[in-house]
DNA sequence: TATGAATGAGCTTTCATTCAT
DNA sequence: AATGAATGAAAGCTCATTCAT
């Protein structure tokens, strides 16, 4: 009745269920504390085996790494594919699809913002490109908005550029630690767009304040 | 004439050597990574001696997060003590006493948002509790900010506490990313007012806008 | 065209492919290093195959033994098949056929000399063997050669069966230290006309010697 | 009662009890085939300590295969230490001392001549090191005989040290061949006086009569 | 106060070997 | 005849931890 013992299953498909045991392993305990003998049996399947398709527990984790980034990108990418939307419809997009995903995938979820970065810099690599990927995407964005605005008259295109970039990283940042923390709380989780709305009622209408020159600077 | 062999030094110093060093293996290495071998020789001393002194690893890891953490939590409640101030001005006091000690201490803030919460609950709680303390005083912030703007007449307050726990979950997060972020650069790093200043900037021309009402709705 | 996959071969000819390969791991990597991965690998084959038709890893090891064995001994038989010649043709004409075998097959000759050995005694077994086989041929030659000169008379048999024996045997550990030595330098190797010559040349003086009385004591 | 459990032992003692028992593990099965646990057993000790003190599986070979080759070297030196002798006394003093050497240190000599040279060429060099001090010895003692004999006189100096080389490389070679060989009989072992007696016999001979100008020709 | 000596337990990795097709 | 899929068993190595001094 199911997957019992034995079973022949093609590599491709073993493959997943061994990677789906690494990533729900890894991200549960670390990649430290999660055993090989665990994840193998997870996956229900010897440890043998993940050796002879995955060569080695980095190997293993490197490859846990970029099949979540994968996805959380292409996620993310595949929700801002419409151009022909406005720029605010756009990242409101972008960020349901973000948070659906990391809601989806909590574990895939950790695995990249929690425990990769912690490990050596061979792992943290992977995950910085990701997340560069998304900055850029962030970043276009709101250049497409400094534009509509007119916010980028008068200024040199240095300056402005340095700005938005700092929004994009703040943005990101503020949709991370939003993902990790709705993922916190197991019950009364708020839904992707409960979350995405938190974030974009706060972060656009400080976009238009901040576009329309509003700036804050300490009394001296 | 240095620290030459056999040195007899009284035990709370020793303790704070040992540690800084496990601090500094800790944040580089991770908690599983680094090793106790290299602690003590860090520290310039004997493994038994870290034992008798801090009895395990664990309670080791758990010392260097409450050091840790205590620490941090008091440099931002010193930056913010002067209630006399505008919000703002106490907000931006914090801030900066924030990014300023994180920069001093990157190893320190390593462990504490990279290492602590990826390991054990056993671990995480300390952290919790420490960020719980400063979402608490930005959150009492923010409902100053409310009173102060009027913004929360003609609301349930309900509805306000909870849209302003979320303004300051987002902000802390903010925060948190952009300490990282900051840390990341070694060259060319922004000063911690500077960092600061993009923070600000961000997230109180977003709050102004907020409080009179502004606010953002999917177009469907 | 050429050896490509699914190829359906007559199982007398993949089994010499398989020792083939075997031999070249075996005495390349030794026994325990050379894995029947490697070997099925080289062999251009299945692993399940190589089990088939030989068993396990250690059958398959004699087998090679055995076949390596049987080679080096048959064409040092046939090189002193001739007993019409004198003694000392003889003997070349064996050291000839030696050396020329040992250098046409090193990994053979190395799996023979230095890695059976060092195995098991289940393994030494056939190797000893073949070496008896050819101290035994050593022997009847030296034999000879006593009896031609007049050696014999005036001692006791036994004596002399033992003496001649200990020449046997240091003649034989010569012949096979100069089988590595010359296959061990593979630039400017020896052809094995001169490492039979050095040998021949060094011992044959010998023998003439001893077998007239000459013999050396210590002075005290 | 002896070296009982626990005992608190200095670690140059330990290690050589190390050594001891590795010598004789790798001596009697190989290098990969004794395991790190039988050789900790062996030497009375646990699985960490001797990676404490040895480092490496490879670390401790060539451990090993160093003192066993300092050791023989010694022994053999030592032996031929005295330049006033003649050469045959000098040579004869130094079989002695190998042979001897061998006898009481079986699992040693197995470790260098049967094991070592197997394995990867990481642990051959340092064999072949000792192997090359011994070879100059013999070939030094062999150029002086020549010289006294007369020998190298109307030939070119090239030609005599080729042909006195290859003497001495047959003659370090039978010598171990006769070291195995007397090793390999447990009962009427012959002493080392006789196993160098019966090769002082049979080359000094052969180098007398070779050194007058005997010498042997294929008859075409 | 301080440490060299020592270990139990556990982890990653590899290998010879077999089953089902 | 031939192989992809799968595993039991064991090896090398490391680590947190303690004892005896």
């Amino acid at each position: 009745m199911g997957t019992r013992k034995g079973k022949r299953v093609p590599r491709a498909v073993r493959e997943q269920q061994m990677l789906d045991a690494a990533v729900a392993a890894f991200g549960r305990h670390g990649y430290r504390s999660a055993s090989m003998d665990d994840i193998a049996g997870a996956a229900g399947v010897s440890k043998p085996l993940v050796y002879q398709y995955l060569r080695s527990k980095e190997d293993l984790f490197s490859s846990c790494i970029e099949r979540e980034a994968a996805a959380l990108t292409k996620a993310v990418l595949d929700g801002t594919r419409d151009l022909s939307l406005a720029p605010d419809q756009q990242l409101w997009n972008g960020l349901c699809a973000f948070f659906a995903h990391t809601a989806a995938h909590p574990d895939g979820w950790t695995v990249l913002h929690q425990q990769a970065p912690g490990e050596s810099a061979k792992f943290a690599g992977v995950v910085a490109g990701m997340r560069a990927e998304i900055v850029a995407l962030v970043t276009a964005l709101l250049g497409r908005v400094a534009h509509d605005v007119g916010y980028d008259e008068g200024y040199d295109d240095d300056v402005v550029d340095r700005e938005v970039s700092g929004l994009a990283h703040a943005l990101v940042g503020s949709a991370e630690s939003l993902a990790d923390w709705a993922n916190a709380r197991a019950d009364e989780r708020p839904s992707a767009k409960e979350t995405a709305a938190t974030l974009m009622n706060f972060c656009w209408a400080g976009l238009e304040g901040l576009m329309k020159g509003a700036r804050w600077t300490p009394s001296r």
